[in-house]
DNA sequence: CTGAAAGCGCTTACAG
DNA sequence: CTGAAAGCGCTTACAG
């Protein structure tokens, strides 16, 4: 089958001008809002180009302004089936915000590290700004990012310095999640999972911590179980907690507490009567579990809104907070009955 | 924090064509490889940007050839859990074929016939060419495609004449698993799952019929449970196939399975033994039942990459396939033995 | 308030 | 084989 472009040949700017019989200058000035021009002119105008649906070319716009109206979205390549949906929905609030003030995502995926796509992006001026959808300790997108200068906002908290970043209050969050298990008279909540060198981590286990201090408890370090990502420790893990006589299990984050109820199930313990099981994350694959899982919640679109707001301020020069800390939801269910 | 642009200045055409001593339009040509020009004076213009690192402006080249180098592709908002790994990987076959060819992929989200973003995407001259990931039945995406007449594939089927698409070969895959199963003397093979009005759907049914017919074996109309979408249905039909005493149950795709799966643990029904299950789709969700699922699978990164490469040569002029239908392989296991 | 002109960074007939 | 010039479709000082 052949290929057969339509005959309606583009209308430009110089047309509408020539209709009109007035300065290109004036459309371009009628269109943008930018300089002096009289309102009946204006009006003409635009009228003229709503009727013969003229559209400007973003091409070459662009080229005249030195600019794309394009962000650079760099989405994780090695994915796993649980944080999909963070990435999806968080796309579309980036979405949502970047199409509200006419700029296009331009995609680019890469593993970790590997930030070839990245580059050739930014080389190629294809876009003004960059958004990373996650980030390392040791991460070589920020430090290429940084290095040439160009705008970008991570989604995630980073170490790294000068990073302007938008995170959820993970910290705050396991605090006052913890801090209400303790009320409700738990005493001795174990965690698990979690990888100790990835920021969330950190933040997760500081609220953890602070809630034992303000209750005026002490920390047991021996049912705390960082690093059990693989399904055997966390089942070791599980284990131990159980002999320990904990009174309740907290899971770093939901794939984990997916395996924790598993493992329950499996030796026969039930839930809530004979430990009680929270998680730090919520996502939709906890969403039908019985009993219902006591989590915290997280506006993820709310997050791609915020992070696409502020990476546009900075494109637009304008100053923006380094870190910026979203909300969150403590949500009681029956798992902690 | 105020943001600092890095004050290196891009270094243009003009600057590389000066410091050479050559005008513009060689520097243009060493780098395309179009036109006339010596092989020495070629290798002076690459030596001397690969040096300096120069990178053409895409948007100037773009604005100079009318093309954009970019290419929209359209991603479902109302996605599932179930095929969102589908679109992910589909959508890294199809960065990869892009990038190798220099282009970016321009990411646009919509839910069911809601083509706003598209439009804008298009009008605003932002890409050269377009991919659906989905269709429907009734398709405005398609239709508005087709009525402004830019380049553009559909991932999966339709009806709609004129289209060039790119698909799984559904019904041969269907023809030949139950095929095999009918050969390992199940002679009762049940169907659920699927809504009627997707063409997948059709395909899939046309190929269960396929093989009875090439068996001679009649048809049991009572054992086939189509538009059975929703949990409470599914168990409806399983429940009516035991009562019919089938060899297996075939579910149109793995979420159908998933569920067929549990509500036979449910019931007690153990699989082989009791009823054998396949399923026409594999996807991660499967991957650790045990026992395993025999099931049908597909090369979805390679349908990515041919959607892609199909883009590209029509964007660039080629005659292409108006239907091109990828392989399959049939994974026998556990549930069928 | 409006317009002529230069410019954004490339490509590409055309001429030599 | 190479280059001067026009052109892609916009924006924006500058002048009036």
């Amino acid at each position: 089958m052949e290929y057969q472009k339509e005959n309606d040949k583009k209308i430009t700017i110089s047309d509408v001008a020539d209709a009109l019989g007035v300065s290109k200058t004036t459309v371009s000035r009628a269109i943008s809002g930018k300089g002096r021009i009289g309102t009946e002119t204006r009006e003409r105008v635009l009228a003229y180009i709503k009727e013969h649906n003229y559209k400007p070319n973003a091409l070459a716009k662009g080229l005249a302004q030195l600019k794309t109206y394009n962000i650079g979205v760099m989405l994780p390549e090695d994915y796993t089936l649980v944080d999909l949906p963070f990435f999806q929905t968080c796309l579309m609030g980036i979405g949502e915000v970047a199409v509200s003030m006419d700029y296009d995502i331009l995609l680019t995926m890469g593993r970790e590290n590997e930030n070839t796509q990245l580059m050739r992006m930014v080389e190629n001026h294809k876009v003004d700004g960059i958004i990373l959808m996650r980030t390392f300790t040791k991460d070589e997108s920020i430090e290429y990012l940084q290095k040439v200068g160009i705008p970008f906002v991570t989604v995630g908290s980073t170490n790294y310095t000068d990073v302007v970043q938008v995170d959820n209050d993970h910290k705050n969050a396991c605090r006052e999640l913890i801090s209400i298990l303790l009320m409700k008279k738990m005493r001795r909540i174990g965690i698990v999972g979690g990888i100790e060198s990835h920021v969330v981590t950190q933040s997760r286990l500081n609220g953890y911590l602070e809630a034992y201090e303000n209750a005026g408890l002490a920390i047991e370090k021996d049912i705390i179980f960082v690093n059990a990502d693989r399904e055997a420790m966390i089942e070791r893990a599980v284990e131990k907690m159980l002999e320990a006589k904990v009174d309740c299990i907290a899971c770093l984050d939901d794939a984990v507490c997916m395996q924790v109820l598993n493992k329950l199930r499996k030796e026969n313990v039930r839930v809530p009567e004979e430990v009680k099981v929270a998680s730090f994350y919520d996502s939709s694959i906890l969403d039908s579990h019985m009993p219902s899982i006591t989590s915290l919640s997280f506006n993820v679109r709310e997050l791609g809104m915020t992070v696409c707001h502020t990476l546009l301020d900075m494109i637009e020069g304008k100053q923006v907070e380094q870190r910026t800390l979203l909300g969150y939801e403590v949500i009681l269910k029956e798992s902690t009955k």
